[in-house]
DNA sequence: GATTAAAATGGAATCGTTAACAATATTGAC
DNA sequence: GTCAATATTGTTAACGATTCCATTTTAATC
């Protein structure tokens, strides 16, 4: 056992707090009586229809105001169809890679989401029975998916007719919306920093086989260097997994060149990380004998030493464009799906040197 | 504007797919024609009700799962007032210190709540009206607490009779149930560590006034140097605020004293992040010249040069506890409330350097 | 086989809301 | 002042479950 646990008991919890004992809360059938009037005509005061004579509408609004009127959701759920509560999926909760998302997707979230809904937060991973992903359980879903292991949960929503935003990772469906960063370009405007700095042997590390992200920085790489018409030697193209450990062995494999590049493009902090650890115990300095660059701008990046220059996508941009999109897509239902791109951001700290060239 | 958006419209949902045309869901009544009986027999059934014969006990369940049967939570708590959703708080959504957190907590609440249940994830400061918060919406609250300024929204739940729990900060008020980790010990612990590795002139860079983990911390290291019978100077007590700059500007003043301390402990991860800058700037080698120790054992922790040496708080477990204990309180109204302590664990790393006693 | 208690099932109301349809006011034109 | 058209409000029935209170079946006893 890690923890030991020391329980002090104190004392009982109150009766009179209890659920049972409440006042019951006030209904529209309440103010119905109060206001002289039926509790449909209520009803439809507090929803603002027009229908309604507007100084009844005022009088039954002002009575709701001073009774401290709640609506009780689960009966509009019932009657409506409708749940209030939105679904944000994670790929997986347990993997360290979310964490720093998962804050500012909730954020960004929140932000445009009515009060009145509730934002349910599970991880993909947990869900035992997909059969208990209903259109009745939740009004619409956000998926921050991080791994092509959620496709068969992105396609069983999609298909329960569940309203649906995928974030962060680009799904080859054009069906389902679909919000995400400009990897590609980020990269490109990148390497084309690194460029005017003066870089010419220029590494890639990159990212997982297979990954849609791997393959799109990769691009963006390669279409800055060729349109800068400069050449790039195969060794300096290596692969890692997005781990901190493959970064740290493949910037080993590149400081192992007769000619180590200037300059190393890692496709994501966590290598980038791993690289610099690798430069530390070989006693080479950043920046001074070898450049950095990582992708993510994770929180950390901004504590290393020295402190990394790194490509930041807009995530909590990425969940409000998303929420906005779903909000949408709950709305009305032909209105047509798309993809967005968000554009990232160069930080620029202090991992990357000015050289001249030679 | 930070953000190009580049909008590609493809084409528009399909119909087909939409609420309003899916097959109607099964209900206890089409469950009831199909077995002959009556919906209330098919609700006792569903619901193990010891009074229905086993055998047709039996028969309706297996009809339910022929069909695919899924209870309708809006009607169910409708009638039960019940949410089926319990409320996961945050001091802050939008504070860059919960971030570690967050997917911690989610994870060890997740673990324990029945997969029925929404987690509904909120920040305290994003609450427009708090009396938005009832038992009818929640069936019970967890809160994370990072400030005293969650008091208010504290007692408001309390106030509403819902079933409660408040994870992570000491409360005064024995009559809310209270899950943290013990700081004082761990603290004590870490001390024990640095004592023993030979340090005697060990500084403290404290937390935030005011804050009863600032307290706790403090107390930890008095007790443990006291035991130890070592002086303490009192140009070795400073005063931080928790914040990066705090640690960096208090780490220069121990810097700056005749007598400079062997080792530093700082009340959190983050000041110890200051106080290692602090110590580049002066190029001062950590642990060569000056001992660190943090606490929180934040994400990069573990990617600081030299990687730091920090108390870890059980933050999945103390959710997880925490969870729990909500359930217990959730199910009978007379159980003990109480406070529980969880053991931290001091995490080596490489910030700490064994010194000779003189 | 009748009587009775216990076991098993069914009927109808209920939860708080919306909405189709019916009914009543109000208004304006003549 | 009447009538039609329109504006406003009310009646009633849902929504899908639970539960109180019958009612029917079954089992047990004599």
């Amino acid at each position: 056992m890690e923890s030991l646990t020391i329980l002090t008991i104190h004392f009982y919890t109150d009766f009179k707090n209890r659920k049972s004992e409440e006042h019951p809360l006030v209904t529209i059938k309440d103010i119905a009586k109060i206001a002289g009037v039926s509790h449909t005509t209520v009803s439809r005061a507090l929803n603002g229809n027009p229908i309604i004579k507007k100084t009844t509408r005022d009088r039954i609004n002002q009575i709701a105001a001073d009774l401290n009127y709640i609506p009780n959701y689960n009966a509009k759920s019932l009657v409506m169809k409708k749940s209030y509560t939105i679904g944000l999926f994670f790929s997986s909760i347990d993997q360290g890679t979310s964490a720093s998302f998962l804050v500012d997707v909730i954020k960004g979230i929140n932000a445009v989401v009515d009060e009145n809904y509730n934002l349910s937060v599970n991880g993909i991973d947990s869900i035992k029975n997909l059969d208990s992903i209903l259109p009745q359980r939740f009004d619409g879903i956000i998926v921050m998916s991080q791994s092509d292991q959620d496709n068969s949960f992105i396609y069983h929503v999609k298909q329960a007719g569940i309203p649906l935003v995928v974030l962060n990772r680009q799904l080859g469906d054009v069906s389902i919306a679909n919000v995400l960063a400009d990897d590609r370009s980020g990269v490109r405007f990148a390497i084309d920093f690194a460029l005017e700095q003066g870089h010419r042997k220029i590494a890639i590390i990159e990212g997982k086989t297979g990954f849609k992200s791997s393959l799109e920085r990769k691009e963006g790489f390669l279409e800055s260097m060729s349109r800068a018409k400069v050449n790039i030697r195969s060794e300096y193209l290596v692969r890692g997994d997005y781990s901190i450990e493959s970064g740290f062995k493949q910037m080993n494999r590149l400081l192992d060149l007769d000619h180590p590049p200037t300059l190393v493009f890692c496709s994501n902090d966590d290598m980038a990380i791993g690289a610099m650890k690798a430069c530390y115990a070989k006693n080479i300095q950043i920046p001074n004998d070898i450049s950095i660059i990582g992708f993510d701008d994770i929180m950390f990046a901004q504590y290393t030493t020295p402190t990394l220059t790194t490509i930041r996508r807009p995530i909590a941009k990425i969940s409000q464009v998303g929420a906005e999109k779903l909000i949408e897509l709950m709305g009305t239902s032909n209105i047509p799906v798309s993809q967005i791109l968000l554009d990232t951001k160069l930080i620029l700290r202090e991992s990357v040197k000015t050289v001249s060239v030679k």
